[in-house]
DNA sequence: ATAGGGTTAG
């Protein structure tokens, strides 16, 4: 009675001749009727038996815990006249696979140590129960089980070793995780612990380790081993070797499935490589297997990273039922492009929008700038009774009020963080303390910034960029010294904020010392920034020789700002001859330079070269370069008033400027005060 | 006979 087919016509027949069968044969019945999910039938199967035995109760018990009725289930469980430890764990893996009855699962578990119950916790509830500590993500359960295990002769047990290791890998304790494996290797290592072994490795980042123990006794490996080392480097920005791996698989006489394409997919994902994720949706197309959500959903998102957005569409219209990580993809892939009118069609397409898709929505308009649509999105997300969800969220409107500098909407979304109790993680505490930094509150940025409980290298890059910022550069100074003596490696971003804060004070040697350091000693290469500030810093302290000198041996490409910080510096020291030979340079980069131009276009006006000036100002119309002014704005009671230069069409000019005139005086009057104490003084003035 | 393991996207 192998096949549903043989099963039916038997019990048909039986029902026919009103023969009642074994319990046994009942008992297989049942059991193939859940199988093949036809559990209406099994139940009827049940009700009707005659006799029953802790088998039967067993088979359907488990028939529900298939299909997630864990109602149904525990009533029968609970009502069933005799119990083994089958029954318990039957259903203590339904509790388990099921959200929202962890808690049932824990008791269950409580309840078969308890003396009326008398069930021995065995090898299948320890494993079980480690899957719940995984899911719960609570370490400290993960260890009083490991102690169960020895205490209950469980320890060596294959099936609950790997539950172990993998409940330790995604408990986050790496290190507990490889200590059981290698505890295990003493007595040999058997394929699945391996395989969760690999997966440990690659959930940690650890490559080099997982390719270890997957070439050490590699006859053991299946087809899961490698997909999961494929998906390793896949995931860990290792695209290439894991499309070289595709490649040994396949060599090795293993088969490709979906979980290979998914990988090569997530690799062409990140490597930006159409060709290939051509090659792979014409050979899904082939296998049949572009049902498969996964599968259709990665192609969507390379399509979309590739900035190929017809074909994105395309693929994406191919999906019958909407599938919301390609309209995810999708946003991403406008967003990329600026077009926020199509992401939002998207958004607004999806009837069921999670939150990754609101968080993609969010940093789409952040990216571009749209700051005001981001308050208005969040808007709409609290009127929609959403729960924020996690931190994304509050990063992504964190970073729309650094981007306009509006305070206001960031203290609430901080107070919003103190009253919720999000946990508060290093990226969360960047956030805020760079908000608070660009929206000119230096005082709180430091606050938050001294009470994190947590820092890392990012947090610290946004404190130093922060003093850097407002003229703070001893504390900049002072926060790198403390960052390398905590550990902490810096990167381009650190050095980027020290040059800078070198910049804004005029620290030539102190700035040249921290090139050089970043080079030699960290082995950092220089951007066009790092180059950008250096000539900043030389030109600013009038040595254009310095500037001239380290411009040409600068090694990369120079972009437009570089040659517009070096055309900067040519005209404090009034050097024409320079300028024009940056012009040269300028002029042939390309046409997306406008700043470049209007800066070139001062150093001629500045030096009264009015004929040279008006000829980059014809190049200016020629390429239909306008420069934009600069703006400012003010948030006054829920208002933005903005002002630019020459700008008299507020409601209020007058007023403005009448009271900005008085500032100006006193200040002149401070000034020349400043000036008659600096002479009685020495100039001692700070 | 009935229960348990490792791999997949934004």
């Amino acid at each position: 009675m192998r096949s549903l087919k043989d099963g039916l016509k038997f019990h048909a027949h039986n029902i026919k001749a009103g023969f009642t069968p074994e319990i046994f044969t009942s008992n297989q019945l049942i059991t193939l009727f859940s199988k093949h999910s036809l559990i209406l039938e099994a139940q009827k199967l049940f009700d009707e038996l005659p006799e029953r035995n802790v088998f039967t109760w067993n088979a359907i018990i488990c028939a529900h815990v298939k299909t997630q009725n864990l109602v149904q289930a525990q009533a029968l469980f609970d009502s069933a006249p005799e119990k083994d430890s089958v029954t318990y764990n039957s259903m203590l893996s339904g509790f388990v696979r099921t959200d929202g009855y962890e808690t049932h699962a824990l008791k269950l578990f409580l309840n078969m140590q308890s003396a009326s119950d008398r069930v021995k916790a065995d090898e299948f509830t320890l494993t079980t129960m480690l899957n719940l500590t995984a899911k719960l993500c609570v370490p400290c359960y993960g260890r009083q089980l490991q102690s169960f295990m020895v205490k209950t002769g469980n320890d060596a047990d294959r099936f609950v070793t790997s539950a172990l290791i993998d409940m330790y890998s995604k408990c986050g304790c790496f290190r507990d995780a490889r200590q059981a494996f290698n505890f295990c290797k003493g007595v040999g290592v058997d394929l699945v612990t391996k395989n969760a072994m690999v997966a440990a490795c690659c959930r940690e980042g650890e490559l080099e380790m997982a390719r270890d123990v997957f070439w050490n006794q590699p006859e053991l490996n299946d087809e899961v081993s490698w997909n999961t080392l494929i998906s390793g480097y896949a995931q860990n920005g290792g695209g290439e070797e894991a499309i070289e791996l595709v490649g040994c698989m396949s060599k090795s006489g293993f088969r490709w499935n979906e979980h290979t394409f998914a990988s090569v997919l997530s690799a062409c994902s990140s490597l930006k490589n159409l060709n290939l994720c051509k090659e792979v949706h014409a050979w899904v197309l082939k296998d049949g297997m572009s049902s498969n959500p996964f599968i259709s959903s990665g192609i969507v998102d390379v399509y979309s990273k590739c900035s190929n957005m017809k074909y994105a569409e395309s693929v994406h219209a191919a999906i019958g039922l909407k599938n919301s990580f390609s309209i995810t993809s999708l946003i991403v892939g406008y967003s990329f492009q600026g077009n926020m009118v199509e992401a939002r069609r998207l958004f607004d397409s999806s009837s069921d929008k999670n939150f990754v898709m609101w968080t993609a929505m969010f940093s789409g308009y952040v990216k571009s700038q749209q700051s005001e649509a981001v308050f208005e999105l969040l808007k709409e997300f609290n009127a929609k009774g959403g729960t924020i969800p996690d931190a994304l969220f509050l990063i992504s409107g964190l970073g729309a009020c650094a981007l306009q500098a509006a305070m206001g909407p960031g203290k609430q979304i901080h107070g919003y963080v103190l009253r919720s109790g999000i946990e508060i993680d290093e990226k969360l505490i960047s956030a805020m303390v760079d908000m608070y930094s660009k929206c000119g509150n230096i005082m709180y940025a430091r606050f938050l910034f001294e009470r994190a409980i947590a820092r890392d290298s990012i947090l610290y890059n946004v404190m130093i960029a922060a003093y850097a910022h407002h003229g703070y550069e001893k504390e900049a100074i002072q926060l790198f010294d403390e960052m390398l003596e905590r550990g902490f490696r810096p990167d381009e971003v650190t050095f980027l904020a020290l040059l800078s804060a070198c910049r804004h004070s005029g620290l030539v040697e102190m700035g040249e010392k921290y090139f050089y350091s970043m080079v030699e000693n960290y082995a950092i290469t220089p951007g066009n920034d790092h180059y950008a500030c250096m000539i900043d810093l030389y030109g600013r302290s009038n040595q254009l020789e310095k500037a001239a000198e380290f411009m040409r041996k600068i090694p990369i490409e120079r972009d437009a700002v570089l040659l517009g910080t070096f055309l900067n510096a040519c005209k404090i020291s009034r050097n024409v001859e320079l300028a024009r030979e940056a012009e040269e340079e300028l002029l042939r980069i390309g046409d997306d330079n406008r700043a470049g131009y209007v800066q070139l276009a001062n150093v001629y006006a500045a030096e009264g070269q009015w004929v040279e000036m008006g000829r980059i100002r014809k190049k200016m119309r020629g390429k239909e370069v306008k420069k934009f002014a600069g703006c400012s704005w003010v948030y006054v009671k829920n208002r933005v008033h903005i002002f630019t230069s020459g700008y008299r069409f507020h409601s209020q000019t007058e007023a403005i400027y009448s009271i900005l005139d008085c500032l100006n005086f006193e200040l002149d009057d401070m000034v020349k005060g400043k000036l008659v104490l600096q002479h009685s003084v020495g100039g001692v003035i700070s």
